[in-house]
This record gives structure tokens, sequence and C-alpha cells, in this order.
DNA sequence: ACTCTATTTCATTTTTTATTGAAAAGGATG
DNA sequence: CATCCTTTTCAATAAAAAATGAAATAGAGT
């Protein structure tokens, strides 16, 4: 059998050992960051490969879903992670890693983290009204509790874009 | 649904609104560092309260199991969320939140995110060795991306301590 | 030590989330 | 514009995670 270009077979050809440990790590990243199994399976491949894989590929070698495939391609892409890239002479779309790594990081904390840290302080003052129609002790108590935490968040708040710097270097 | 099967020496009182304000947000941030919704009710409804509760208590407001709120209690107190508080004349524990927030965040950091960086870094030392036995081609590439990772890894272990001073004060 | 009540454990059930794959849509080529 | 190959979508299914509650355990009070 040639190693030719068109092999349609679903011939499983094993991952190496490179491959699967990069595969490991980045299944633990992204889970970490809310994301699924088969999308840190493909960015993990993808980040080994010294060329770029067709979504075909990706399928083959996972062992993967056609949808799982096409829907962790679209989400890698909308974060950055990976791009389209053109090769001449083929049909199909090929997918690179993108090595900036700090772009997770970044959609993470300006997508996740970022907007709940807001949505938390907006909650909060509608906690402090709502405080307002208690009795005094119990008002007492619960103004403490949300002054700390408005505090806290807001700490959070001021430290976010200084963490987006350092990992954009 | 009948009603006034089971007479229980507490009824179900309503969640007050600053109740329902409070454990709609920390669902949402013991969410994102992994913990089930019911560890965030728990939490979310001792935050506000101005006095211990007892675990019956827990599960007659919350409506939620006595396994639930058991393992849930559990895991409070094992990242120092919560706190046993000792109430005269009763013979339950009785559970207050502990309002250092920073706690959470500072176990997440210690206990996942900074073990997780120490693990990817020595994976990589891992792949490091594996790449020298590809073609010069392919070990190159590899070596380029790997290289990258880790400078990113060791940027973000620089990184945690900083943040969890900025956390402590 | 015995009885009760409180708490924990864990096998089962329920709920939630991720994956699959067939059908629909898109798009290049002749 | 018809065909063929590729990609996307999404309802169905599978897998994973969380909640339940009965039984086991712990422990206080008598």
């Amino acid at each position: 059998m040639p190693s030719g270009l068109k092999e349609t077979a679903l011939e499983t050809s094993a991952l190496s050992e490179l491959e699967v440990e990069s595969i490991e790590m980045f299944i633990g990243f992204f889970k970490l960051i809310g994301l699924q199994k088969s999308i840190g399976e493909i960015y993990g491949l993808l980040f080994v490969s010294p060329r770029a894989l067709s979504m075909e590929e990706i399928i083959d070698r996972l062992g993967i879903s056609l949808g799982a495939a096409s829907q962790g391609l679209k989400v890698l892409r909308s974060v950055g992670a990976v791009k389209a890239v053109y090769v001449p002479g083929e049909r199909r779309d090929h997918f690179a890693a993108d090595l900036e790594l700090s772009k997770f990081a970044t959609a993470f904390i300006k997508e996740d983290l970022q907007p709940r840290l807001d949505r938390a302080l907006k909650r909060i003052e509608t906690m402090e009204s709502l405080a307002e129609e208690m009795t005094p002790m119990e008002r007492e108590a619960a103004e403490e509790r949300l002054e700390k935490l408005k505090h806290w968040l807001e700490r959070g708040e001021k430290m976010l874009p200084w963490i987006l710097k350092f990992l954009v270097h």
C-alpha cells in the first residue's frame, strides 16, 4: 500500500508517545477552563504536529466523530488557538495550532472571568439594597459581609488587567 | 402532590431574595473552580446568614439531601470556607461561613493550579527527550513548540505566588 | 451499656454534559 | 448548474457527574 496522498480508509495510525503526552496535557488544561476532552485532544495533537492537518486526519488519528471534530475546531478557532492554513493543491481545510498560548488564558479571562466579576458586583448592589429591609442587627451583619465580598471582587477586577499584560508580555 | 404527608420539626421556609441572590452568585463562583451546585448553595446560604445553621436547617431551607449537605459541608470545611461553631445548649453541629473569601482562591491555586503547572513542566521534559528520536526537521519544529510552552508555564509559575500574596493582602 | 439523635458513607438514581452520526448546507470543479 | 466532496448542524445517545436516601457509624445523654 503506497503511503500516498489520498487515503480514505479508516486506518487508525497509532498516536506517538509524544502526541499522547501532548494530548493528555492539553486535555487537562482545557478541562480547567471548561472545555471538553475532545477539544483538548484536537489541540494536543495539532500542537506537536509538524504540519497542518485536515479534519479527516484529525478524526482518523484521534478516533473522534465528525461532529466533535467540527465543533471542536470551531471553538478552537473562535478563541484563536487554531488557525486554518492554506495548503496548495488541497481542497480540504487544514488546521494548525497557534503557538501563542496566552490566547486561551486571555480569552478565558476576558470572556469568563471579567464578565463574571462585573455581574457579581452588580449583584452585590442589589443585595445591599435588599439588606436595608432587614432588622438592624441582621442588616449590620449582612452589610459587613457584603462589604468584604465587594472589596475582594474589586481587588480581583484590578488584578485581571495586570495578569493580561503579564501574559501577553 | 399530597400535602402534609410528612411532618418534620422544621417547615420549609422560603428563601429570602437576599439569600437567593447570594446563593446564585456563589453557585457560579464555585462551579468556576469545579465545585458542584449544592456546595455553592450551602455557602451562599451561610454567607448571608446572621447566625450559624445546623445541617438540618441547611437541608430544610435549601431542599437538598442529607448526603449532599454532609458532603458539601465536608468539602467547605476542608478548604476553610466554613467552620463548625459551638452553640451553647445545642447538640447539633452548627456551621458558619468563614468570611476570608481569599481562602477558596488560595486553596484552588495551591491545590489545583500549582500542581498542574508542576506536572506539565515535568511532562515537557519527557516530551523533549521523546522529540530527540524524531527526524531533524520534525525535531526542530517540536522543540520550538515545547520551548514556547515551557516558557509560558514558567511564567505562570512565577505569577502564582504573586497572586497569592495579592489575595491574602 | 443502652437509647436516641446526628452525621457519614456509598450504591443507586437522576441530572447534566459531551459525543455521535445522519441529514442538511456549503462550496469547488468541470 | 449538477455533481461530488467537505463541513456544519442538531436530535438522539452515551458518558460523566452530582444528588439522593437508606444503612452504617459515631457520639451524646441518661
